[in-house]
This record gives C-alpha cells, sequence and structure tokens, in this order.
DNA sequence: CAGCATCCTAACTGATACTG
DNA sequence: CAGTATCAGTTAGGATGCTG
C-alpha cells in the first residue's frame, strides 16, 4: 500500500494549510487578474473580507514569498502588493484547479442536494 | 479592475471549502494511489487522521460525488471506498500542485524563516 | 470492522474601536 | 490610507465511549 507522506514535512499539507484557509486563493487570483494592487483595491476586489483578515492574509502570502510589499512613504500612506515569481509560478496550477471547479460545479452541486436525502 | 467572482457563488471559495480542510485533499491523493481501500485502510495510509475526522471527510466526499462508498452485507462489516470518474478528473490538477509544493517547498521555508526576523 | 454520539478545546474569523 | 488591538462568536478538530 502507498503512503508517500510521513506526518511531519508532508508537502501536500504543507501547501495546503496555506491555500486552503478562507481567503488566500483568492487574493492570489485577484493579485495575478490585476497586477500591482494597493490595500484598498484589493479590499474592494474582495469586498466581504475583513480588513483584519486581509492584513493576515497578505502577511502570511508575504512571509512564504509568494507575494511582495512594497511601502511608499508618503502621506497618506501607500502600500502596493504583487506576486513575485515563486507566486506567478504557482498561479498556473491554482488556474487549473479553478477551471476545474467551474466546469464540475454544477454536477457536484446535483450530488449534494440528492445527498441531503 | 478585474472583479471575476461574486461573493455569493464562487466557485473558487467553493471548491476550496471542500479540498481545503485539513484532510480532503489527502484522502483523495490516498485513494488515488491505492485504488479501492478499507476504511481501515485509509485509516493506516493517514494515521494521525482521528476516527472521526476520516468519517466525517469520507462522507464529505462522497456528497460531492468524488468518491464513491460500497456496503458489504457481511460480517464482520467491509466498506470500500474509491474514487468516481469525477473524482478521478479532478486527481490530475491536485497533482500538478502537490508536484508545485514538491518543488518550491525549500525556497517557502527559506523565506518563512527570514520572515521570523 | 466500521461506524455514531457526546463532550470539549483550540484555532479561525469577524466586529468594533483606535492610530501614525 | 493602511493599518493595529481587543474582544467575542463560530467552527474545525480531537478524545472517549458505545453499537450493529
Amino acid at each position: 500500500m502507498e503512503n508517500f507522506y510521513t506526518n511531519d514535512n508532508c508537502p501536500i499539507r504543507d501547501v495546503l494549510s496555506r491555500l486552503g484557509d478562507k481567503w488566500s486563493m483568492l487574493v492570489l487570483v485577484t493579485l495575478n487578474a490585476n497586477g500591482t494592487m494597493r490595500f484598498c483595491d484589493v479590499h474592494k476586489a474582495i469586498a466581504d473580507i475583513s480588513q483584519r483578515m486581509l492584513t493576515v492574509t497578505l502577511r502570511t502570502l508575504e512571509a512564504d514569498g509568494l507575494i511582495s510589499r512594497k511601502v511608499y512613504a508618503e502621506v497618506p500612506p501607500r502600500v502596493e502588493y504583487r506576486l513575485t515569481e515563486l507566486g506567478e509560478s504557482l498561479m498556473p496550477r491554482v488556474q487549473m484547479l479553478v477551471d476545474w471547479a467551474l466546469e464540475h460545479m454544477g454536477e457536484i452541486m446535483k450530488h449534494r442536494e440528492v445527498m441531503v436525502k
């Protein structure tokens, strides 16, 4: 029986614990579609995220090296976010998942309704 | 500015709320690698999942139509799980994500260490 | 063997108020 | 504008005991 992931140091769990939270992938997709964005622009694009969660999400993605954060010494302050090369290298893979979701969403919904009983 | 997901009915959020939990993708990858498996075999393959969460995860995946559940009328009982066609269609996309994780894990770890300060 | 029911904790998330 | 701090609610997840 194949069991190719030890419980520690498992890349599947690791990447998913980051991308699988409520907002990370949405932020990545947004930055990928729009390029460089200011904090408030990201917030407008994802209207129902709280300011706190947007900050937390952006900082986590930055810590992983998926996005970069550039602060301008201006008043009022300006902060710009964009994908790094590492982040960009991930996007085609994410896109494939999103495409699959779009394609098969109807089918999944149909299944769920049947299972509700 | 591109904003291609309404807050409701967003396929990205939907697919991720399912695949992005702690165990779903791990179960899918396990079934994909081993084919048909009994409950206890899945449990052995993913040693540190609790029985409860394994049950919950399997039922959710079944409800979405990604795996099938076949109960044999035997004593002791036997239940076999395997990917459906829908589930199998998802696996190549998941695999690309896993491959990316394996490739870039080192880089991500390096970033995290720097950011801890 | 393959589960379900119950209880419990910790983590995630949101609302609100405040600041450089 | 782009945050931080605090508080409170919700939910994911784990431990345990029991059953067909």
